[in-house]
DNA sequence: AAATAGAACGCAAACCTTTGCGCTATCTCG
DNA sequence: CGAGATAGCGCAAAGGTTTGCGTTCTATTT
């Protein structure tokens, strides 16, 4: 049960009895062939139901409009979202996307990356995973002259483009969006302090309490890792505190909603007693009760905006540039204690 | 800036003064070449960096290891769950993977194949549109002896392998749960009638109604669209009967967590007063309060299957056959009234 | 009528790799 | 010492497509 071979110019040509060359020539309109040979030469490829071979083309180019995208996983929702956004891009512009996930680990982003470019990829779009913290393997590309693109977690930064959120900006907002409302006191339940998002948004917490000259209590911050136990735990402990937080920022929708969890068992209203923000780009937040007030990653944009720029740089664009898609506040039920002073 | 020239066998065998076929030979480790030859060669390529064009290859074998795939999106976690087993059985296989999505739409679905006929991949693995009521396009296939396994929305059941889920099963099974777990009047929320997998849940919920000997009552069952808001209305509905279910069966989880909004809106208790369970592969259900009961798709082994089938055909069966890969009942607290029954 | 133009098409190289076969030394054995 | 064996390497074709250039007619111009 061999795979039939696909019907080649060749074939077309000697069915004709013309030369490959007349073929290749009247299928593609040249004006070099007489418009009656050009003619059967168009039906019979269409009876015959010839497709060019992309690999002879490819060969032949050396560009076989392809990108290549590296990311942690394409599970998890900002992922897919953000690859959507980048498929649609290329598709639009004739590139194919091909996939590929390193799962988190450096040695597999590794072989990614090698897979990619024995592909020979026009073109290559990548989040770091976490245990990466040796970036040389990217170098490679530098010296092929493969563009590449970074997004989220991002490195190198002086000589590759790359696309980000506004981390700072966002945390920075959604702390504003709840003293606005009413609240006064913020908790802040983040992951492990090295993560670069967790820096920054902690930042942007702390400096809208700074510009509203809230003094900083360090018991109201919590630190530990981002999964929906560790919300919760952080939850109970600030909320164990002689004197409560009337508010919570959760730096992830993970935390965030195990920080709900947290604040229903110790028979506080949301927002009332407690007020609570998270982050998410899912629909989780209407889901849950009350509806979770969140900062937005616009993703799809997200994707879009990192495929167009890797298509430019493609093009011929050699130009390092940061663009930043910025996070939009999706205001709900859960943050809003008093809606006179919004 | 051009892309820098990818270097080949041929700059190898230029700069070590001898023939390309020696070079060929020396890489792969042929007894036809002498030792310090080869490890002459060896060095070079390591030195230059040199990679084996695939192209040339695949225009070569005509085989370019990639298995193109179909979905009707890429973000619903459902999908790229899929998507993520299928890949990592290709690529433990040595196999890429192209992934294109039909946006639910008949005529994106056409382009996708074409797409992927044309990339010449050696088979395809898809899950039709919501459009799709014409197979036509995918008989070329058949023609071609491209091999194609169908997975959940499926078709040419006769000409094509397959892997599902057993539909019918596990609503009864959900269903059967409650009964067990003391729920007595069970109401079953679906979405439009002509899907098919709204017929199999269905099916499987009034199945197991009547192996209980339960009376069918009509009003208990609302069937409107799968949406987070037709869940909504339809809990409403079944809420406002003079005599009320005591459970509900949403068929897919956006249907199950609209109801949960109905019920508490109700100011009935979960599970005490109203029991409730859903369908998710999702980790909505262990967010919201309580817990949700929730049917569970094995997406990853489902991925896996897929491929491995894929592949088993891509090495000569041609077998049409179907596969089963069951859900699981994933018990939390939101169906459970009476924990002694059970 | 002769020359020239131009239309219509074929030849062959190039892209890169694999592989069957042919070639040339060197070696071994009788 | 001569004959056959063998190690070590090169030639060339094949796979499908594009494209510059060469070739062959026919038709137009002078």
């Amino acid at each position: 049960m061999e795979r039939k071979k696909p019907i080649s110019l060749k074939d077309l040509a000697i069915e004709l009895g013309v030369s490959i060359s007349t073929v290749s020539r009247g299928l593609k309109n040249s004006p070099e062939i007489g418009i009656e040979m050009r003619d059967k030469i168009k039906a019979l490829a269409k009876k015959r139901n010839y497709r060019p071979n992309p690999f002879a083309m490819s060969l032949l180019k050396n560009s076989p409009r392809i990108i290549g995208i590296i990311v942690p996983d394409i599970v998890t929702h900002y992922y897919s979202s953000i690859i959507s956004g980048i498929s649609d891009v290329a598709r639009l512009n004739g590139y194919s996307t091909i996939i590929t996930s390193s799962y988190e680990q450096y040695e597999l982003e590794k072989n990614c990356l090698e897979d990619l470019i024995n592909i020979r990829v026009e073109g290559v779009i990548a989040c770091l995973s976490q245990q990466t913290t040796d970036y040389t393997h990217f170098e490679v590309l530098k010296e092929q002259n493969i563009p590449l693109v970074f997004f989220d977690r991002i490195c190198l930064k002086n000589k590759f483009s790359s696309v980000i959120t506004n981390n700072v900006e966002s945390a920075q907002m959604a702390t504003e969006h709840l003293l606005k409302t009413g609240s006064k006191r913020i908790g802040f339940i983040g992951g492990a302090n090295h993560l670069e998002i967790v820096k920054q948004r902690k930042h942007g917490y702390l400096q809208a309490l700074r510009d509203h000259k809230i003094p900083i209590e360090k018991e109201l911050v919590f630190c530990e890792r981002i999964t929906y136990q560790a919300g919760y735990k952080g939850a109970c402990q600030l909320l164990s505190l002689p004197n409560r937080p009337d508010a919570i920022l959760g730096m992830t929708d993970s935390l965030a909603f195990g920080a709900m969890k947290a604040i229903k068992e110790h028979n506080l209203r949301i927002p009332e007693d407690v007020a609570l923000i998270g982050y998410t780009d899912e629909l989780h937040s209407d889901y849950v009760d009350p509806p979770l007030t969140a900062v937005t990653h616009q993703t799809y944009k997200m994707g879009e905006t990192i495929g167009q720029l890797l298509l430019k740089q493609i093009k011929g664009s050699n130009k390092v540039e940061q663009l930043v898609v910025p996070c939009i506040l999706s205001i709900r039920k859960s943050s809003i204690k008093n809606i006179y002073d919004y």
